[in-house]
DNA sequence: AATTAAACTGTAAGCGCTTTCAAAATTTAA
DNA sequence: TTAAATTTTGAAAGCGCTTACAGTTTAATT
């Protein structure tokens, strides 16, 4: 059932048939009605394909996660799914790994597809491949950034301030009287790179002892945490308090303390990141950074959107984080 | 920079520049080569909208879920996306929330779209209304019911046996000598539905008894768990063991149990389902049910693929769990 | 060298829609 | 009642691609 078939029925022509279903004013109450009727009688519903190449939306976009199973993409994803529901728009996702090439292999699938716009979430940090491909995908389609920046026409960027979360857990911890403070990097995300920083400025700020092995490169995940510690007993590395790059490895830790019958938070203090829900699974209960993840999403879709509607937009909003205090501080 | 563009450029016609885009054998190497570098020079890609008029398929296929940030529904809809882009398709992902005239809406604009094939995600049991819809849809799009079921032409169900999953618990509790077990239920899903009935089962069948008061029907959630715990201690419900309809429910049960000093599996035996990170996450460590969710979501991407390509497919395929033994029983 | 077969390329139609521009119908003004 | 202004409608072009069919070139056969 085409426009042409609903036309002959309704003895009119094609283009007033486009015109009710586009809701044109210029279109008698009369046939108006006549045509909507059978529309509704056949429950037409209009190819995309035919209006897109006319209009050149699909009214999608495109967005790129590194992997949906970690809560952190799963609730960036849902907030800009959600939002640009609301608006009209649905939303294809891609799962990346984190491998540069994938990425650049979906951009391209999603660019023949016609997205309105891109969001990627989560970037390595300075990756020069990549960033190149989406200085050369953004002259066509706006790209908006999650926790990553690039300098460049027609891409925004929305981050949380990464860095000033962690030194806010120094400075917490070092009022409580913490010195010997570990941080457990788990990613080389552009977030990673920033939460690193923000933790050697919050211990040289407090005039606390910053030593190559007060940051801890460490594998993702419960095993992440769980091995640091491990490291850090047989090293025999002084230490009072951990903070870690995301919830699930402060957890892993937490798991191995106990192990190690060390209580918490008298003994060893802990932090999380991320503030999801296994921050309240935890045994005892993890403070944790909030980072604001349903603010981000949010934002990222209002940013996209007011660029599709030509408003002006800065190319970099920066949401400021904040620490929720649980048990195991 | 179109067809005409490029065929101009390379001296040919229109329907050379389209069959080497399209691999069609019967160019000559020389004028394939010629054409591929001026592809490559432009860095063209077809205009999909064009080329989904003609072939009318988007190389696209809709995936509804009920919350991607529950880790349930992010695992299976990782696992499609990955397996579908393997294929050469990308997915269109949408959060329904559960609301069934939501789920109508998206399915009503996936129609629109043209998506190659649909897969819904978790269902809720006998939603006539719903079910209305997808036989009416499935007409022109095959469908695929994850944890769901249906019978109609052209949609296929794959499922979990979640009924023989819980009643392996009560067997497995049976056997190590539990007579008073609790069951929290917390949705009202197929697969919810299918739990309860595999409990009622399981308990029947080890001639144990079932009161009303056997299954709690709790909210989703740590706190559906733990108010359960509340509740059954209140009432001063006999019990010595608890199985949940999820992880986070049963973890939930585990907190209340250790604020009232239960040893846990000592004093309260506890079982989870799903098998996700929570399991571990969890101090104890917690039993759960695999119910083989990336198992699931490769087969629903395999059964649609095989109707694309015009294989046999059985309208039902259902797969079996197992139980993972941890620490907390 | 002439004929036939095979390989390659081009023309043109058509996918289903939006939209411009002109024509027809209606309303308003004179 | 007629002319002018306004509203409503339709014809036709075009969006960028695929593909059937016809035409042309090249290779193979006699």
């Amino acid at each position: 059932m085409n426009i042409y078939d609903l036309a002959r029925e309704a003895g009119v022509s094609i283009a007033t048939i486009s015109r009710v279903i586009n809701n044109h004013p210029q279109v008698s109450e009369k046939t108006r009605k006549k045509v909507n009727e059978i529309l509704e009688k056949h429950n037409y519903t209009p190819n995309a394909f035919a209006r897109g190449l006319v209009i050149k939306s699909m009214k999608t976009i495109g967005v790129l996660t590194i992997d949906i199973r970690d809560l952190y993409y799963a609730t960036v994803a849902y907030t800009i799914e959600q939002e640009f529901s609301k608006l009209g728009y649905s939303v294809i996702l891609c799962n990346t790994g984190g491998n540069t090439q994938k990425k650049i292999n979906y951009m391209k699938m999603l660019a023949e597809k016609n997205v309105d716009g891109l969001i990627l979430v989560g970037s390595v940090f300075k990756d020069k491949k990549l960033n190149k491909a989406i200085s050369q995908l953004a002259k066509n389609i706006p790209i908006v950034m999650v926790n990553g920046f690039l300098e460049a026409e027609n891409v925004y960027s929305i981050i949380c301030d990464d860095s000033y979360g962690i030194a806010m857990c120094v400075d917490y911890l070092y009022k409580k009287g913490h010195k010997d403070i570990i941080y457990l990097q788990d990613a080389k995300t552009y977030s990673a790179q920033a939460k690193s920083e923000g933790f050697s400025h919050g211990m040289i700020k407090n005039n606390l002892v910053l030593t190559p092995f007060s940051i801890l490169n460490v594998k993702k995940g419960l095993k992440g945490g769980y091995h640091a510690v491990e490291h850090l007993i047989t090293c025999k590395q002084n230490f009072s308090a951990i903070i870690a790059g995301e919830d699930i490895t402060a957890v892993g830790a937490i798991k191995k303390l106990k192990e190690l019958h060390k209580q918490i938070p008298e003994n060893i203090a802990v932090i999380g990141f991320n503030n999801s829900i296994i921050a309240q699974c935890s045994d005892p209960e993890l403070t944790s950074v909030d980072n604001k993840i349903e603010t981000i999403g949010i934002g990222a879709v209002r940013i996209l959107n007011d660029v599709f509607e030509g408003r002006n937009v800065p190319s970099k909003t920066v949401i400021t984080p904040n620490l929720v205090i649980r048990k195991s501080t």
